[in-house]
DNA sequence: GTGGTCTAGACCACT
DNA sequence: GTGGTCTAGACCACT
């Protein structure tokens, strides 16, 4: 769990792509349980209230759900939802990355060869981990 | 001047986006004079103080420097700065875009594909207008 | 917290050389935590608009950090980088003095006599309190 | 003539200080006229009104006086009232970096070395030009 | 008219 | 309660 408190994207966000890019990694399965909000707030360093929010945010997505006393389940067809919301926030992410450097004339060039050199950086940091 | 009151992204900083942008891309030369406070305010619904708040920045980045009771103007290297941070900007978000993508375990092929189809779509939505 | 409305320079910039004298004087440690904006506020009499925007600036030095929803903290290295800042400012006075000084044909024997009359006020007037 | 567009002084008062320090040195004599509005104005790249108020400030503390249709002229005593002056606005320069120094706890041996490398700088500038 | 600073008061995100 | 952003409106220094 990776949180920026600087970011301007609200906390409660940031916990929901956290936890959304993991279901659609696999790391929680359908019917698998996630972890719970006190847990999840003590691994993250935040405020409970915060949790519960990204929660409550995810269920309204249709990527988990909560059975009152047990817990919050993935939904059956859960990590579909979740990849297609990440991939979408993916594009989402370029596409403002594109639309600045179309705003400061950058040429296609260079706008594919950022790209690419953000895509070698992030290979080369997982190879090291 | 597009600025969206629904982002995250705090209006001001919106602004900084724009006019940096504006000067990367060569709209204001360097020594020319930039838009005044009030004439941007009115041109972009927003208080004053905001747009002030943009250009106090856009000073700390070296971009524009303020010349008391005449106006801003930009900086002689401040086209030079400014297309540099553009870049960083854009990278910063490619960079963003690519950790949703790894963490959710998309394929770096389908992470390419994706970055081409939001490359595509600008450049379809460009030759439009 | 002494603020002088009627000087020159501005208030939040004196708040600034306030509270950056203290932690270089050790009163706040790096860790701990600052008055918070409203406090500090009623405190000196200000507004807290003007405070917030002390506190950015000293984020900027790198002398404190925010964490949102909990207050502003000394940074690790912030008594270095405030002892640094003060140093600074102190030199800046130093300079102007003497740029005055000179620029009015003072010998240098006088210069050095009106500094260590300053320098002996200032301990007599400590000595005092 | 040196004005910081800058400084937190304002420009008027940088320039009562320009003209009462060239008079403390001895560049305006008692009795001598002192450089026009216009010229002062066309030289330090200032509008006349800044320069018009200096001069009926320096007027004020009875450095200078203005006769009608012909100039300003240094007073008889301007050139003692100057100097005077001219040393109030030093020790002032060095009181406020000494408080500065005091409230952050710098030692009084530090002080001193921070106002010799002062000196030393200044005196280094003249020798070169 | 142009920039710089300040106040008063509001609302939001987070603890 | 704490920080962050924004609006509305004021006054000052300077051109």
């Amino acid at each position: 769990m990776r949180i920026d408190p600087k970011s301007h994207v609200p906390v409660y966000l940031q916990i929901v792509e956290e936890i959304r890019t993991s279901i659609a990694a696999g790391v929680y399965l359908p019917g698998e349980v996630v972890p719970s909000v006190r847990v999840l707030a003590l691994e993250s360093q935040v405020n409970p209230n915060t949790v519960q929010r990204a929660y409550e945010e995810l269920e309204r997505q249709g990527v988990i759900e909560s059975r009152r006393g047990v817990g919050k389940f993935v939904c059956r067809r859960g990590q579909h939802s979740a990849v297609a919301q990440s991939e979408s926030a993916v594009r989402g992410e370029f596409q403002r990355g594109i639309d600045i450097a179309r705003a400061a004339d950058l040429p296609v060039k260079r706008i594919r060869a950022l790209f690419e050199e953000c895509l070698a950086d992030s290979r080369k940091a997982e190879a090291k981990s």
